[in-house]
DNA sequence: CTGGATCCATGATGATACTG
DNA sequence: CAGTATCATCATGGATCCAG
């Protein structure tokens, strides 16, 4: 009955960020508030995004989260799943996570290399912050992604691009829309042809989606 | 003659922010560049800030920092010192800093505990995030501070405050200049008399910082 | 099958002391 | 001042197992 045996590492400093440090500062933690920004997540869910974690330490970190009031877990009696999800303290992480991918674009950006693991939500994402970066685009935008047979939202209300994993309200949402596999965009986003990805929409945003999307393959200096 | 041995810890992940982490996500590593964004700075000093840290842990991390392109040493022979500041990829990662300390001052905020290590910098720091959150005061503002025979400068050009660890560049710089101790500036801070605390300067930019730095004791939610 | 737990190995960090 | 050396401890990874 020892329970949970409290391991935090702590700072004990005053400041600010070591104490959010204290919070989301262990290995993966960032990580996975990152997977749970797009929506709520299974554990087997994680562990796909998360490539090259253990069980171990997934379930150590997801309690750990809880404990500290960023993650909340909905277990229904007589359901097997166990569905994540951020509380409104986790969700405001968001900018820590836009900071971080911001930099990662500009200071430590590469192609994907063969064999690396590599998720769907997670191209998307270096996508929409390439974009962003490198683009002073205004206009609003709705693209309806199906990768793998699952789905994401892309969106820009003119400010700002959001990225969100799943299907659209209604079936005319998006203006314009994906189909592909993961491997296949991550193919034709740094070299644009049309084999086996399927983009449906009218001309004009169709256009624009292609022209947004190349930014990445090209704006930022490749390491 | 191993040399380094390259011990870092990789995720092997496409993902623009477990790249990201690789370089900054160890313990003390970001910490480390949260004081090295006030200006550059020495081991000894670094090690005064890092409550905590040891010699062996901040030696690791300057040098794998200095790897990763986000520090540089400036070594002059027949001088003992070594000087350690940002490069320019270092000092992007501000938006990073400022992300975890807001989110602190949201949700992991309390007032200093006794026996607990309290820069001066820290606090100024943790009271500009404050007066940035709790207020939309958007007029310029340059504060002097002289704490523990140190001097920091606040400044607000109306948009975004700044903190820096020098001397004011002209004597007539400042509006408002402050001297005490770090405990008596933490001590008023939350509970405003002007014992052991001096401040000087005309009457309305006082009044103005006397009551923005008030903010910190009592707009947040305290923990 | 999902959602873990357990055991062991290894690597990262901390405590303390000491040095050019 | 700017570290290094040594030893101890803790966190993480790898592999395997298990209950609902």
């Amino acid at each position: 009955m020892e329970g949970v045996t409290r391991n935090v590492r702590t700072y004990n400093h005053f400041c600010l960020m070591a104490r959010a440090l204290e919070r989301v500062g262990d290995r993966w933690s960032l990580l996975v508030i990152r997977d749970l920004v797009t929506g709520a997540k299974r554990f087997t869910d994680l562990m796909d995004r998360l490539g090259g974690i253990t069980p171990k330490t997934l379930s150590q970190r997801l309690r750990e989260l809880e404990v500290a009031g960023i993650v909340t877990a909905d277990r229904e009696p007589g359901r097997r799943e166990v569905w994540y999800s951020l509380t409104p303290a986790g969700a405001d992480l968001g900018p820590v996570i836009d900071a971080l991918n911001w930099w990662g674009l500009r200071h430590a950006w590469r192609r994907p290399q063969p064999g690396e693991p590599l998720h769907a939500e997670h191209l998307l994402r270096s996508a929409i912050q390439a974009i962003d970066l490198a683009t002073d685009d205004h206009e609003p935008a709705r693209w309806h992604f199906r990768l793998d047979g699952r789905d994401y939202l892309v969106e820009s209300d003119g400010h700002q691009w959001s990225l969100t994993a799943k299907a659209p309200p209604t079936p005319t949402w998006a203006d314009v829309t994906i189909t592909a596999t993961t491997a296949s965009l991550a193919t034709f986003v740094f070299a644009p042809s049309d084999l086996d990805i399927d983009i449906t929409g009218e001309t004009e945003p169709v256009q624009r989606f292609r022209q947004l999307i190349s930014t990445l393959a090209t704006v930022v200096h490749p390491v």
